[in-house]
DNA sequence: GTTCATCTTGAAATCGATTTCAGTTTGAAT
DNA sequence: ATTCAAACTGAAATCGATTTCAAGATGAAC
């Protein structure tokens, strides 16, 4: 049924070599020659097999992507920027979306391992370094967004958590917060250690003594946000200002507010992180961390291509982007005598 | 540098194609010899190299979806319905972002028709009908979602637009509204047509003229609705309801009403469509439309992958699911006497 | 000890393109 | 007219797996 490279040659008279020649539009080909066989691929409709074609040429013009979760507006950013600079370069992009489950990051690993994909860009919280390492050395092309790899061949793009976190902490100390409260996100991220540092380092500047009960962890996502905050309530510990460690955890902190009739700003302030869409649709909108997601995602596929064509010199390979607080509503109002 | 078949072959003392029936788990292999094969696959490390298998076994177990925006939380939903199905059933996905682009959806069609994928899922509003036929009589697997196409190879999956709308209009006149401004999509969308069909529908019932400058195009996305509603406002016609055909759409409605201090619902009632997840976190909440869109993936999804294993026979082909609408704060409140 | 079905294995063909290598044409320079 | 490099083309090898075909081994049944 299928239409086959040397069907097209038969009918053009040529042989496949020169038909092959006249699809990659690369060497020596007359031009009358050229006009039959186009002529041929337009008359069968004639679509080249890829799969072969990349059985031979030994690379799929695909990178595939791992990212947590498809659905957060955090990834689908970075996915956006990944999948317009991989276009502009003539390449695919397959996202896999490991659903926030370490075994699905890991699954999906192998599978992209089959060399279905030319390289890898990895946003997986939940792999440890050994591991990517370990596939690298093996000579798979690897990218890593959201951590930092001390590994020659693996670029990676990141931000500074801790320094936003210490800012985060300077914005609510600078209101006249002291009790402020920590929601961290899944144990195994390493985001959620770094955040945590940050927002440690803040305090100590401060010279406000750390009271553990005031971490809780939230999981990054809203229910988990949620049931967090009405933990904090329930146990009845004071405090005037909550940090989350993503946009989606102060989602789950305004509906518990909402239930529990306290006030955002007046009674407690909020400030979350990723500048996620829905956040300046809140009431009142909330204060958070933007992060350059669409660059973050064209840059690193950007290295990673670059790297896949050799086209990179021993380059740069390690970017620390910066991020800043964008201050809303949750944070606009002053308690007691500024610092 | 890459381990092949024949290199774990001789590691164990034994053929390739005896390697390559281990790896497959099908025909006699002696557990003896089993035994060996693994044992080499774990020593050398061995990623069979899909590419090849794809090419012979003329298969890639991955389906290509096409959708106008990945961004929106109506196509998200529908995208992880589609995966969550496929990964059961050990099918991959790739997904084009066509970006709300005619030229892009066509684009992307050509690229997946390279045999890449074993089949499609369409949703692509801005493809004529008799394109998708075609390609499909060409002999690729295609199914459509949003849309209704008369061909026996082709499932599809999608709303009834015009009986929603109807019943959106019935609402709002329920609520007192007779003059209802209705803010379409893009022209080239079915759902555009059909949403406009609905309206108009409802307002004949309820004997209540059309009035066509009630009726601006919005594009589907929220800057469009923020510029009509402007139109709107500027013409100073008089109506006192919204209908916008997406959720996006109405984002812009509630901008520009905030801008020119008009209250939402007491002066102007919204509805949407889509039920966004953003709709239920602005304020008032927005009454909108709900699809079962993670279902609707799903099927769709199952569908075609019966199809592609040609385990249906003559089985249903054609979905037409139901909406709700889903009453929310942005028309609670009752104008006039109600009818 | 035959016989015959069932297991078990390997050699070689195959999937559909690209690419190397070598041979032929062409045309400008002498 | 001769020479030689550049332009053009095709035959055949190749990518790395699967699968067919045939042959050899095994073992149960008589």
């Amino acid at each position: 049924m299928d239409i086959k490279i040397v069907d097209v040659a038969n009918k053009a008279g040529v042989s496949p070599a020169t038909v092959s020649r006249v699809l990659n539009g690369n060497s020596y080909v007359k031009s009358k020659t050229r006009e039959k066989v186009n002529q041929a691929i337009a008359d069968l409709g004639y679509h080249r097999n890829d799969v072969a074609k990349n059985l031979r040429s030994q690379k799929s013009m695909t990178i595939g992507v791992i990212v947590p979760d498809v659905n957060s507006s955090y990834f689908a950013e970075i996915i956006k920027g990944i999948e317009n600079m991989a276009y502009s370069r003539k390449y695919r992009v397959i996202i896999c979306d490991a659903e926030n489950q370490k075994e699905k990051e890991l699954e999906y690993l192998n599978l992209l391992m089959s060399r279905t994909v030319d390289g890898m860009i990895l946003a997986t919280p939940a792999l440890p370094d050994e591991e990517i390492v370990r596939y690298s050395d093996k000579g798979y092309a690897i990218a890593v967004i959201g951590r930092h790899i001390e590994h020659a061949e693996i670029p990676c793009i990141y931000t500074d958590n801790v320094k936003f976190s210490k800012q985060v902490v300077d914005h609510l100390v600078g209101l006249g917060h002291r009790d402020i409260v920590f929601l961290s996100g899944y144990a195994e991220a390493v985001d959620s250690f770094e955040r945590l540092e940050g927002y440690l380092k803040g305090l100590k500047e401060h010279q406000i003594p750390f009271r553990p009960e005031l971490v809780e962890n939230g999981n990054f996502n809203e229910s988990g946000g949620y049931e967090a905050m009405k933990r904090l309530l329930d146990k009845k510990v004071k405090f005037t200002a909550v940090y989350a460690a993503n946009d989606e955890m102060a989602l789950g902190v305004y509906k518990a507010c909402r239930e529990a009739g306290i006030r955002i700003p007046e009674e407690i302030a909020v400030v979350g992180v990723d500048n996620n869409r829905i956040s300046k649709y809140l009431t009142p909108t909330l204060s958070t961390v933007n992060q350059p997601k669409y660059a973050m995602g064209a840059v690193i596929a950007e290295k990673l291509i670059d790297q896949l064509n050799e086209d990179a010199f021993s380059d740069k390979r390690v970017f620390k982007v910066d991020s800043e607080l964008i201050v809303r509503g949750s944070t606009d109002f002053r308690r007691g005598p500024a610092s």
